[in-house]
DNA sequence: CATGAATGAGACTTCATTCAT
DNA sequence: AATGAATGAAGTCTCATTCAT
C-alpha cells in the first residue's frame, strides 16, 4: 500500500554509523552528520532507529552477531579440535580484523551500550569447551589451567582487537599477520601441537 | 603559599576530570560537571587549563606519565633482568590495575586525543630489552621469536588493561590476580625460568 | 454501506481526538497519537479532516450542536416556562456534565478555534428569552434586572463548566449535584418559585 | 564577583512569558519567541529558568500569590465582615480581573500545571469563614446552605474569571462592571444586606 | 480509497567559552 | 585572579502533511 521501508536506507544508515562512530566516537558524530554521509534526510534516521541510542546498539548488535553467526556456522560440523581452533585462528579472527570499524566502536563505546561480558562469555565459555576437548584428545595438562583459562582467553581476544584497533587507526606499528601468528605460537606452545594450516 | 593553593585546585580539576571522563566520556562530561565535580567555580577550570582538550590530555599524559616514571623509577639501578621483569609484573602492572579510571580514559578516549602508539613504542622496546637480556643471560632462544615481541607486548598490555576495565567496570568476571597470574605463567613458559618473588 | 464504514472511521477519529485533547491538550496530541488511538492509519485521518485545525473545529462543533440540538429538541413542545427551566436545569445541564472532555476542550482550546462567544450568545439568549416569560407570567420583577441577565448567566454556565471539570479531571471536591442544586436555588430565588422535579 | 542574576531580566522573561502564553498558549508559544519578545537570546532563558515547564509555573504561581497575598493584605485589621466582603467585590475581583493575561492561563492551562484545586480551595475556605461570620452577625439562614457554599463560590469565582476572559479576548459582550454587580447582588440578596460602597 | 514512509522545519535544551564585575 | 552569568551555535528529536504505492 505504502511504501515499504527499505532495508536499504537502513543499512546506508547502519553503515553510516559504524563508519562514522568508529571515526570520530559516538558523541562526536551527530544525527545531521550521520544523515549526510548516508545521503538521507535526517528525519529518515528516525524513521528507522527509535534514537540516537538504539543505532549504535544495532550498529554493534549486529555486527558482533554476523562475526558471533558466522564463527558458530563454520565451526558446524567440524569434528577435530584441531581443526577447530584453525578455522578460528585463521579464518574467524582475520575476519574480524577487518572490521576495524566495528573494533573500534566495541572497544571505545561498547561497555556503555552494550553487554561486553555477555560476549565476552559466550566467545570464552565456547573457546574454553574447545580448549578441555583439545587437552583432553591430547593426554596433556593445561599450560594455562583451567581457573585461569578465561582471564587468558580475554587478553588474547581483546588484547588483539586492541592492537588492531590501534595499528590500523593510530600509528601502531604490528602487522595482523604478526598478530596472529603469536597467537597461534601461543596455542602450540600450550597444546604442544601444530595447529593444521588452513 | 599561593603556589600550593594553585596546584590544589589543579589537582581537584584534574581529579574531577579522570573521574568523569572515565565514568561517563569525556563528550558527555560537561565544563559544569567538572567545576561542580571539584567544587569549584566554572571559571576557574579555564583558569587552570586552556581548554576541554587541553585537560584530557592533561590527565592521560600525567596519569600515564606517573605510571612511566614509577615504572623506570622502580626499575632503576635493579641490575638482574629477572627482578626488572618480577618489578614490572608483580609491582608495576598491579598499580596500573588499580588506576581503572585512567585505564578507561587510555582505552576510551586515549587514541583520540593523544598519540597511544607513541607510548606503547617506549613501553615494549623497554620490555623488549629486557627481553633481550633475559634471552641472553639464560642463554635460550625466545618462544615468542624477536620480530613478533612487539605484537605479543601490545596484546598481553593492552588485553590485560582492557580485561581489568571491563571487569571492574562492566561485570566480567576475572580476577585481577588471574591476570596477573596468567602473565607471569606466560613469562615463565616462554623463558622456562621462575620469576623471584616479590 | 460505504456510507457506513465511512462514517464509523470519521467516528473513531473524532472519538479519539476528543479524548485526547481533552486529556493532553490539542498542541500536545500529534496525528500518529489520534490515529493509534482509533486503530487507523495516520494517511485515514486525512481522508476524513482537512487538517488537525479542521478536526479540532469539528469536534467542538460537533459537541456542542449535539448539546444544543438535544436542548431545543428537548424543549420543543414545551410551552410552559418553568418546565423548560425545568428541563434544562435537570435534564440538559446534566447531560453536558457528563461530556467532561467535551467540556475540557472548550474551555482550555474553544477560544483559540471556535466562536465561543457565539456559542454563549446562542446559549443565553434563548435563556433570556425564558427568563422574560417566566419574568411576565409570575408577574414579577428579575432579581436580575435585565441588563445583568446576560453576565449572570455566563457566569453560571461556565462557572458551572468550569467546576465541573476542575472537580473531575482535577481534585476538585465539589460534587455535581450541588451544582445542579445551586443553580436550581438560585433560580428559585430569583423567581420566587419553585422548580418542577423532573 | 561575577555578574549577578538580574532580576529586571527574570521579569523580562516573566512578562514576555505571560503575555505570549495567555495569547497563543503555552505549546503554540517557543521558547526563541519568548527570548525575542524579552529582547534577550534565547540561552538566557535558561539561566534564570529550569526548563518550560519551571517557567509557566512560575508565572502561574507569582501571579496567583501576588493575587493572594494583596487579598489578604488588604483584609489584613478589617473587622466587619461587610467591609471585608466588600474588599474582594469591589478591590480584589476587579484587581484581579485587570489580569487577563493571568486569568486566561490559569484557566487554560493551569489544570495542568499547577494545582488549581487547592489554590481554590485556600480561597473559598476564606471565604466560606467570612459568609460564616456574616450569617451569624445578621442572624440569618444563608440562602446558600452551607454545603453547597463550596459549589457556589467555586461557580461565582471560575465563572466570573471566564467571562472576564472571554470578554475580553474573545467577543464577549458582557461589561466588568455587569459581573462585579451581579455578584454584589447575589451577595446582597443572599444576606438580605447592602454592601457597604468603597 | 488506503497506507505509512518520507520530509525538513522547528521545537527544546545544552554547553564551551568569554568577560563584566 | 576569581566568579558565574551570558551567549548562540548546534544537538537530538518531533511532527503535520504529502504522496508513492
Amino acid at each position: 500500500m505504502a511504501r515499504e521501508k527499505d532495508e536499504a536506507k537502513r543499512q546506508a544508515i547502519m553503515g553510516a554509523a559504524k563508519r562514522l562512530f568508529a571515526q570520530r566516537g559516538y558523541q562526536a558524530t551527530s544525527i545531521a552528520d550521520l544523515a549526510r554521509e548516508a545521503s538521507l534526510p535526517v528525519g529518515s534516521v528516525y524513521t528507522y532507529f527509535e534514537n540516537k541510542e538504539a543505532l549504535i546498539r544495532c550498529v554493534i548488535e549486529e555486527g558482533w552477531g554476523e562475526f558471533f553467526e558466522g564463527l558458530t556456522g563454520a565451526l558446524a560440523g567440524v569434528e577435530s579440535p584441531e581443526r577447530r581452533l584453525a578455522i578460528i585462528v585463521y579464518k574467524m579472527l582475520p575476519s574480524l580484523f577487518k572490521d576495524v570499524d566495528l573494533i573500534s566502536i566495541l572497544l571505545s563505546e561498547g561497555a556503555r551500550f552494550v553487554s561486553l561480558e555477555a560476549k565476552l562469555e559466550s566467545l570464552t565459555s565456547l573457546v574454553e569447551k574447545l580448549i578441555d576437548e583439545l587437552a583432553e584428545s591430547r593426554g596433556i595438562a593445561l599450560a594455562f589451567p583451567p581457573q585461569k583459562a578465561k582471564a587468558a582467553l580475554c587478553i588474547f581476544f581483546l588484547g588483539s582487537l586492541d592492537t588492531v584497533r590501534l595499528s590500523k587507526s593510530a600509528g601502531l606499528e604490528v602487522e595482523e599477520k604478526d598478530i596472529v601468528d603469536f597467537i597461534r605460537m601461543a596455542i602450540e606452545n600450550a597444546f604442544r601441537m601444530e595447529l593444521p594450516p588452513e
